[in-house]
RNA sequence: GGAGAGAUGGCAGAGCGGUUGAAUGCACUGGUCUUGAAAACCAGCAUAGUUUCACGACUAUCCAGGGUUCGAAUCCCUGUCUCUCCGCCA
C-alpha cells in the first residue's frame, strides 16, 4: 500500500516510476478523492467538536438548570448527529473508494531495477560454475525419474489430475534430505529462524503481502473462506501483521518449510508434465524484515545465503536483476537465481529474492519505534526462496544423471540421504 | 459440537454512564549517582488522522460491527478469538 502522504508530496515520482512499470495509475485521479475525503473529515470533526462540548455542558449543568432548558440544548445535539452520520456516509464512500484504488496499484520500483519490456529484458549480473559436459544426450527430468521408477505421473494424474507428482523410494528421500538440509544451512549457518506455519490463512494474510485483491484466480480459495499459501512467504511476513515490533530485535530473519499451492491459471499448456510447474511444491523460503535504511544490504546477504546452498550443490547458475516489466506486485526491487537444465537446455528460475521495502509493512501494519527519533516507522520486508525443492530435484536429476540413466547425488546431502550416494537403475 | 468465563496501552493488570486516553506494575527512553555496570532516585513514554511554518489545537480509537443515550471502556445485540469443563478426533 502506498503513502498517500507521498503521493500527495512527490506525484511526479509516483507518476514516473508507475509508468515505467507500464501501469495507468495516475496521481492526480487519487488526490481527487482523497481531497474530497478530506473535505469530509474536516467538516465531520468541527461538529464533533462542537457536539462533544455541549454534551459535557449538559453533564454539568443538569443538576442545577430547569428541565426545558436542558431538553432545548439535547434537542440541537440531537439535530447535530443527523448532520454527522450523513457527511460519515460520504466520507466512507471516499474512503472505501481509495482504498480500492490503492490496493491494485503496485510497488514503486527502485531506481536500480532496469527498464523493460519483458523477462528477455532481465539483466545477468553473475554466473557460477559451467554447463557439465555430456558424452550423451542428456535427458530430460521426467524421463530419467520415470526410467528409474521413481517418478509416476500416472498414479499423480488418478490422484490429482495433471501438475501433481508422486515421488518414490529414494526420489521421496530426496525431497525430504533437501528440505532438511537446506533448514539446518539457515538456522545453523545462515542466521535464520526456523518457523512451523500454517498453510492455510485468512483472506487478511494474502492482502498483506500483496496477492489479494489483484491475484485471487492464481490462488486456491477453501468453502471455509480459508486460502492456500502460494509461498510462506505470506505466512512469514503475516507474523508480524499489526504488530509494533522491537526495534532493537530487527532485523528479524524467519525460514520455514511449506508446500506452497498455485493455480497457474494463466499457465495453460506450458511445463504441464515434471517437476516444473505444480500446483502443490515444496519449498524453503526466507524473510527478513529489517529497518528501512538496511533493506539493500539485507537483500544482499539474503542472496549469499541462496548462493551457499547452490554452490553446495555444486549447481551452474546465474543471477538476473529483473526488469520493470517482470518485477512482481509487491516487490521494488528482485533478483532471480536461474540453474542450468542440460535436459531442457536452459536456465531455469529456482529462486527469487525480492525487497518490498514498506509496501507490505503498510499493508498489514507492521510498524516498529525508532529508539533515536522515537518516530512510529514501516520497517522493510524482503523475501526469497531458498529454495524451490521441486526444481532443485529436477536440476540434480539432469545435472548429475550418468549414460546408464543413473543419477549421482551431491556429496552435501549423502548424511540425510542414510549414505545413498547415487540413485541407481535397479529396472535394467 | 454443548455449557460457562473473558478480550483494556509493548506486556501484565485496575476501571461508579459525565474533565478516563484511561490507575498501578513491568518493559522502554532520557537524567542523577558510579571508573564502568547493577541497584536506587527523578522525568518521559499509546495509536491513527485533521490542522499549523512552528509551539500547539482538535478528532477518532479500550477485540470487530451495530444499537440505547445529550454523553459509553462502562448498558444491549451480533460476530470473531482466547480460556475452563463435556463430547468427538489425527
Amino acid at each position: 500500500m502506498h503513502d498517500i502522504k507521498f503521493i500527495k508530496n512527490k506525484p511526479e515520482i509516483f507518476d514516473r516510476l508507475q509508468k515505467k512499470r507500464n501501469e495507468k495509475v495516475k496521481s492526480s485521479e487519487i488526490l481527487e478523492i482523497y481531497n474530497k475525503y478530506l473535505s469530509h473529515i474536516n467538516k465531520i470533526q468541527e461538529l464533533q467538536k462542537i457536539r462533544n462540548n455541549e454534551s459535557k455542558k449538559i453533564g454539568l449543568i443538569s443538576k442545577i438548570e430547569s428541565k426545558t432548558k436542558i431538553d432545548l440544548l439535547k434537542k440541537n445535539v440531537g439535530n447535530l448527529k443527523k448532520k454527522i452520520s450523513d457527511l460519515n456516509f460520504l466520507a466512507d464512500k471516499e474512503y472505501s473508494n481509495l482504498t480500492r484504488i490503492l490496493s491494485l496499484v503496485p510497488n514503486l520500483l527502485d531506481e536500480k531495477t532496469p527498464f523493460g519490456e519483458s523477462d528477455l529484458d532481465n539483466k545477468k549480473i553473475k554466473e557460477f560454475g559451467e554447463k557439465n559436459e555430456f558424452s550423451f544426450q542428456p535427458l530430460d527430468h521426467v524421463v530419467i525419474g520415470e526410467k528409474l521408477g521413481l517418478l509416476d505421473y500416472t498414479s499423480a494424474a488418478k490422484l490429482s489430475g495433471s501438475r501433481f507428482s508422486v515421488l518414490k523410494s529414494e526420489l521421496a528421500l530426496l525431497s525430504r534430505a533437501l528440505m532438511n538440509y537446506m533448514l539446518d544451512k539457515h538456522t545453523k549457518q545462515n542466521g535464520y529462524k526456523e518457523i512451523k506455519v500454517p498453510e492455510l490463512v485468512l483472506k487478511e494474510c494474502l492482502y498483506g503481502t500483496g496477492q489479494l485483491p489483484k491475484f485471487k484466480d492464481d490462488l486456491f480459495e477453501t468453502r471455509e473462506g480459508l486460502w492456500l499459501i502460494p509461498t510462506a512467504e505470506v505466512s512469514l511476513t503475516n507474523l508480524c501483521r499489526e504488530e509494533i515490533l522491537n526495534y532493537k530485535n530487527l532485523p528479524l530473519r524467519y525460514t520455514s518449510f511449506t508446500n506452497c499451492f498455485r493455480s497457474e491459471a494463466g499457465s495453460a499448456g506450458v511445463d504441464t508434465k515434471g517437476l516444473i510447474r505444480e500446483h502443490q511444491f515444496g519449498k524453503v523460503e526466507l524473510v527478513s524484515i529489517t529497518k528501512p535504511e538496511s533493506s539493500m544490504n539485507e537483500l544482499d546477504r539474503m542472496i549469499e545465503c541462496v548462493e551457499s546452498i547452490l554452490k553446495d550443490l555444486n549447481l551452474h547458475y546465474r543471477v538476473m536483476e529483473l526488469c520493470s516489466s517482470d518485477v512482481g506486485f509487491s516487490s521494488s526491487y528482485t533478483l532471480d537465481f536461474e540453474v542450468w537444465m542440460p535436459g531442457q537446455s536452459k536456465f531455469r528460475e529456482v529462486s527469487s529474492c525480492s525487497n518490498c521495502k514498506d509496501f507490505q509493512s503498510r499493508r498489514m501494519k507492521m510498524r516498529t519505534k525508532n529508539n533515536e527519533t522515537g518516530k512510529i516507522i514501516y520497517p522493510h520486508t524482503l523475501n526469497g526462496s531458498g529454495l524451490a525443492i521441486g526444481r532443485i530435484i529436477v536440476a540434480i536429476l539432469e545435472n548429475f544423471q550418468e549414460k546408464n540413466g543413473e543419477v549421482n547425488i551431491p556429496k552435501v546431502l549423502w548424511d540425510y540421504m542414510g549414505g545413498t550416494k547415487k540413485l541407481l537403475n535397479l529396472k535394467d
